[in-house]
DNA sequence: ACTATGTCCTGCGAGC
DNA sequence: TGCTCGCAGGACATAG
């Protein structure tokens, strides 16, 4: 589900809900699955913390913990949503979804759930966690024309590699190819300095308008408060298959790359 | 070191 | 109505 904006969008509603609230008690499904730490050591280092910051890196969401009495702790609570993975701040009444794979009860009351269908997403603690690759809205324009010049694989492929992006999933890859008018497939190594230049723009000016609109919800994906967002009336290729592209009419192809389906017009972009 | 491919899961809609 | 198939926001392991 979730790319950089909607991971964004999730932790500022949740930064906006729970930071301070403490962490009481912790519950963990018993399908181990989704746990990159032991259960227990992920229980034992949530209990009884406070939440100081939510916040994100790449695609992950990043909980700062600090001893209830206020001294901050190095331990973080990460947590990866996979593709079909949410994280919901609800009342203890409410009735739990299938798949909720974690409960935290929160001193206010409230319970933070991690609930997740196709079991991709991974929680997981540790101390001062750093995402792999850069921010794309914080490179600068010279480190992200390195990351690509040496590549031989589809800039496509590359956009989706997070240790040199982090946070770029396959509709945001998609949508800025279009807007920089690139092929999927041409090799990142192929691209010219102006080409990597429209693309580096293209890529922040989609981010940015998608963080704005709280993100695409093209199935399921909702906030920490339930709420939709709205990017999904932007896309301009991206599930658009066959059809008429916005710029030129020309139908939109939808071809795959790496695994993954990748749309673009074939007259606009080159 | 880099690149391509298969696999992990469940659920949904299309087509028969 | 009920089945089978293909597809889905991601990331790893493995093989070349």
């Amino acid at each position: 589900m979730p790319e950089l904006p909607e991971v964004e969008t999730i932790a500022r509603s949740l930064a906006k809900r729970i930071s301070g609230d403490v962490i009481e008690s912790v519950w963990l499904g018993s399908k181990p699955e989704p746990l990159k730490s032991p259960a227990a050591e992920i229980a034992a280092t949530l209990q009884a913390k406070r939440i100081s910051t939510v916040r994100r890196a790449g695609k992950h969401i990043v909980f700062d913990l600090e001893s209830a009495r206020g001294v901050s702790s190095p331990a973080q609570w990460i947590v990866h949503l996979g593709m079909t993975g949410s994280l919901l701040v609800c009342g203890p009444g409410v009735e739990p979804a299938t798949h909720t794979h974690a409960v935290l009860q929160l001193a206010s009351g409230r319970e933070l759930r991690f609930v997740d269908p196709r079991r991709f997403g991974r929680l997981s603690v540790i101390e001062n966690f750093k995402a792999p690759g850069s921010e794309p809205l914080q490179i600068a324009f010279d480190g992200f024309l390195a990351l690509f010049r040496k590549r031989k694989t589809p800039i496509k492929s590359a956009l989706l590699n997070q240790s040199l992006l982090s946070g770029v999933g396959n509709i945001y890859a998609d949508e800025a190819l279009f807007r920089a008018r690139i092929r999927p497939r041409r090799r990142a190594s192929s691209l010219a300095r102006d080409e990597l230049r429209r693309l580096h723009n293209a890529l922040k000016r989609v981010l940015r308008e998608a963080i704005r609109l709280g993100g695409s919800s093209v199935s399921d994906y909702v906030d920490a408060d339930g709420a939709e967002g709205f990017f999904q009336l932007k896309h301009r290729v991206y599930g658009r298959e066959e059809k008429p592209c916005l710029v030129c009419k020309t139908a939109i192809k939808r071809i795959v790359i790496a695994g993954r389906s990748s749309h673009y017009c074939p007259r606009c972009q080159k």
